[in-house]
DNA sequence: AACTATTTATAAGA
DNA sequence: TTCTTATAAATAGTT
């Protein structure tokens, strides 16, 4: 996990595959040892280095102790029993599990991926003041968004800015009544724009082709449902 | 272990227990998984949630199913009864180990912020160009220890260059050797100064009060043996 | 549950 | 092997 990522499959490697061991062995049980203490539940782990290549009294082999893991394991026995249907969730369902989640991970990372580069073209386009030959009409449209983006953007800070300063206005009004209660009133600041209103021109994201299964798709409908929401929204 | 650092201790507040609980669970058996897969080694681990309050298919409570926690269970009661003796290390022996590491490690952090804490202010003597006045035996002869390696420093570089152009003229001599072999030959070049030579005047680090026990001592005897140090190696 | 600022674990290299 | 260091991964508190 470090210096490099490491796939997760065998270390053929003998003597980097004893060092991984003991370091990984010395992390796990210091992971189930937090748990436990922290958590205040019961816990055991049991890990066989098979072969000859280790120091006997290199580091623990089990966690908490001999005694510890017979005690789990008879409870784990006994629990298995009544409740197996219940409170289960064995290796397979655990792998399935994850692999949705680490799918559901990429796909997020792959929409991020698109986004970022778009992102890096378009302030190379910004820094040449011109607009390259060769855009498709998929970039012409990321680029609306994203410029519309960042104007509203802007709008947000001003709107933040206006707010501020109208509040200091209200609080300056107020000191000139407690100063001047006689003084002739003046009607309510106008409304300020809402922030719905402000938000109202809000464009759907287009850097999501990974959530809708068009992958190879060339982006047209994508175009004209953006170009739609463009009509509807400015 | 983010944000902030936490105790290793039971978590009261029941909310953030049961989320700590199904985090930490999670990693632990990611943990055990990647062990087993890259070492190729037998391994189990089993967690019990006493309380009710987890979703029953929330995360695995075993790995890697039951049935290989028993089997891993098994092995290790017949392994345990053989060579019990030999290879086994229970909960006491490996915190015990931990704390020892943990000593050591504190011994180093130590001397290191002891170190760090005098180059700091002798970078501050250094930019005001003078010595203040309330200097004690113990920081002039840290001072320089510190000189002495700075000026090691600088004499290591100038031997690396000079050693560099020694080749290269060398390298040079060679070439003039093959372009005209019947030139009258030179004598070979004057011996380079060896590294030994180079680093015979290494002194002692005076850093490192925490070995050697005298945690209280104003560090008298450190300026004479250091000063006997200076005498014999200048 | 998703998000970050941090801490921790650890793969390579010395 | 152990120590160091750069990087990946885990996770505490927040939203």
């Amino acid at each position: 996990m470090a210096r490099s990522k490491v796939k997760l499959a065998y270390i053929t490697n003998d003597s980097s595959r004893r060092v991984t061991y003991k370091k990984r062995k010395r992390g796990l049980m210091k992971k189930i040892n937090e748990l436990s203490t922290l958590c205040g539940v019961d816990a055991c782990a049991i890990v066989y280095n098979s072969r000859e290549d280790s120091h006997p009294l290199d580091e623990p082999e089990v966690w908490p102790s001999r005694e510890g893991v017979e005690k789990v394991v008879e409870k784990f026995r006994k629990m298995s029993t009544v409740d197996q249907s219940k409170k289960r969730m064995d290796h397979v369902d655990y792998l399935n599990l994850r692999i949705s989640k680490e799918e559901e991970r990429l796909k997020k990372k792959r929409n991020e991926n698109c986004e970022k580069e778009f992102i890096l073209r378009m302030n190379d386009y910004m820094q040449t003041k011109q607009l390259p030959e060769n855009l498709t009409m998929l970039d012409l449209n990321n680029m609306a968004y994203y410029t519309d983006m960042k104007l509203r953007e802007v709008e947000l800070r001003m709107q933040i800015l206006l707010d501020k300063e109208n509040k200091e206005k209200e609080r300056e009004k107020e000191k000139m009544k407690m100063m001047d209660i006689a003084s002739s009133s003046m009607g309510p600041a106008p409304p300020l724009e809402s922030p719905e209103e402000a938000s109202r021109r809000m464009m759907m994201n287009p850097f999501s082709f990974f959530d809708e299964g068009n992958y190879s798709s060339d982006g047209l409908e994508v175009i004209i449902a953006n170009a739609m929401r463009l009509n509807t929204n400015k």
